[in-house]
This record gives C-alpha cells, structure tokens and sequence, in this order.
DNA sequence: TGATAATCGGATAAATTTGTCCTTTATTAC
DNA sequence: GTAATAAAGGACAAATTTATCCGATTATCA
C-alpha cells in the first residue's frame, strides 16, 4: 500500500509526536530504535520531512527531532504520505491508466474511486497527535 | 497500490474476457496493444494466470489466450490480485509491522483495517465478466 | 511432413526502491 | 576555541520490480 520508506516516515513521526508531547527531542538513534528501522535511510526520510515543515530538527549534542504542538494537530497522515510518497494512493487509476476519470473511466473505476477516497478521508481526519494516544497508554505498538 | 504487473494481468483479462464472450481467442499481440502494455512482460504474467487456471492458452496458429465461461463467473479481483501481487494489500499492516492484529495492533490498525476490509471485497464480489459490461458499449477503455 | 504461428521459459538488462557509508556542517559543553 | 555530538547531504551498493531478448517447445494447417 505504502512504501517502505512512508512507513518508516509515519512510525518515525508517531513516536516523535510521542516525545515532543513531553518536550523531549530524539535523535536517529532512538527513533530506529523505537520503530525497528535501518538508521540510515530514515535519515533520509526525516530529512524530507523536515523540508516539508513537519518536524524540525537540532543539530549538535542533545540534538535531534521534534514536532511542535501546532503541527502535531495540523499534520494529518495525508501530508505525511504525500510528501513521501506523492498523491499517487489516492489520485491515480486502479488499474494504471494515465487519464482515466468519469469522462473516460477504466472499467473498474467508480467502485474504486469509493475505496481511494475512504482512504483519503481517513488519512486526511487522522492527525499525527491521534496517532500517539493507543501508543502512549501501552493500547498500540510500533514495532514488535 | 497494485504493482504494474497485477495492472496489466487485470487489464489483459478483461480485454481477454470481452473476446472470449464472443468466442474469439486472443495473441499476445492483441492483448498489449489493447491494454497498451510491454508484450513480453506481459506474456509473464499472463504464463502466472494460465498456471493458476485463470485464464487458458493454446499454442500453434490461431493460439492465443481465451477464459471460459465458468471463469469469468467465478474469478473475481481477489483472485487475480492475489496470484500476481500475493495477498499483502489487504492482509497486511499498513504501517509495515510483520505482526499486526487486534492484540497488537499498530496505531493505525482498527481504522486502516475498515478501508482495507472495504478494499477487499470490492475485489472479492467483482468478477471478470462484471468488469466487461462498461468495456462492451464503449463507457470505459482499457487504454488511453 | 514441413512450415508457420504461437506460448513457454531462461537469461539478462534497465529502472526504481531500499539501504549503507562517509564527509560536511551546525550546535553544545567544557 | 576546541572537542564531542548530531543532523545534512552526496556517493555508492543491494534488492526488487519492470522490461527485453532469444531459443525451445507445441499446435495447427497446407
């Protein structure tokens, strides 16, 4: 469904948004850790999303990552997905076709179209703070 | 969300589907120029759906591709998604963990789990020959 | 029975995604 | 200011997916 690298982004972000929520930065360390990701391709991740304004990041000694409490309400998984991934998952044909729309539809189109855009409203109703809660109170896990 | 080759098997059935209510087999040729899809790739995918009786071939001049009528019954997306691309898009979690269920489900399990249910059997109750009708009178395409 | 038309199947190549390594740059603490 | 620490960024490597090529095999028809 996602790419490897948006999951790694997303795990990376709850648990961030987990910390930050107590006023802690983490660093690379920890947060491979705490997902269960190669270190150094979520470097790679983070530093997207830092570009996108989604966390920010502090370098040197006790440096690392932390989102803000307004982003950690504004930030919805669609952003999140769509800075990694692109628009792709909830835009583009079911069954590959460049143009395809109501004009001219591939043959599986409009009952696709419903799932696309659940997933769409799901992933834009879904803050990266909704996220932290089950993980915080031991309900949800990010690794195992 | 399918890979390209699951697109193209699901486009070269339904070209082959469309042919074979009429009683005509169908070339390789035909079908990627149809579908609009590298031949010999396809000719891959195609040689996975006859070994998993989806779709029947037969060699020698005026060979070609062709699907009973039983099949295009009985064959729904499922099926076909789950010999090209394995069963992962609707099984599998979608942040990435290897283990994820209501015991130990990631943060986003129970809400992914909706669209990935909705996703399913949208595919599990569409069968190759309901994907045909639209094709037939011209209000979907294959291509563009 | 031979020529032809077609799928089958193996080897290989190209492209993309995933992952690693190492140097540079910024920050903090001493 | 200097050393230690952490992210940033570039180059490269591995794995997977996508795609091509070609010979082998099989079936049909004249």
């Amino acid at each position: 469904m996602f790419s490897k690298a948006c999951e790694y982004g997303i795990r990376s972000l709850i648990f961030i948004t987990s910390k930050s929520m107590e006023g802690e930065r983490v660093n690379l360390t920890e947060i491979s850790e705490a997902i269960d990701s190669p270190s150094a391709f979520t470097a790679k991740i983070l530093q997207k999303l830092v570009k996108a304004n989604i966390v920010d990041s502090v370098k040197g000694p006790h440096g690392g990552f932390i989102i803000s409490q307004e982003s950690m309400l504004t930030v919805n998984l669609e952003k999140v997905v769509n800075v990694i991934d692109g628009d792709g998952i909830y835009s583009s044909c079911g069954l590959g076709l460049s143009r395809c729309n109501e004009k001219k539809p591939c043959p599986l189109h409009f009952q696709f179209k419903e799932v696309r855009d659940d997933l769409r409203s799901l992933l834009q109703r879904t803050s990266l703070k909704d996220l932290t809660g089950s993980l915080d109170n031991g309900l949800s896990v990010l690794k195992n």
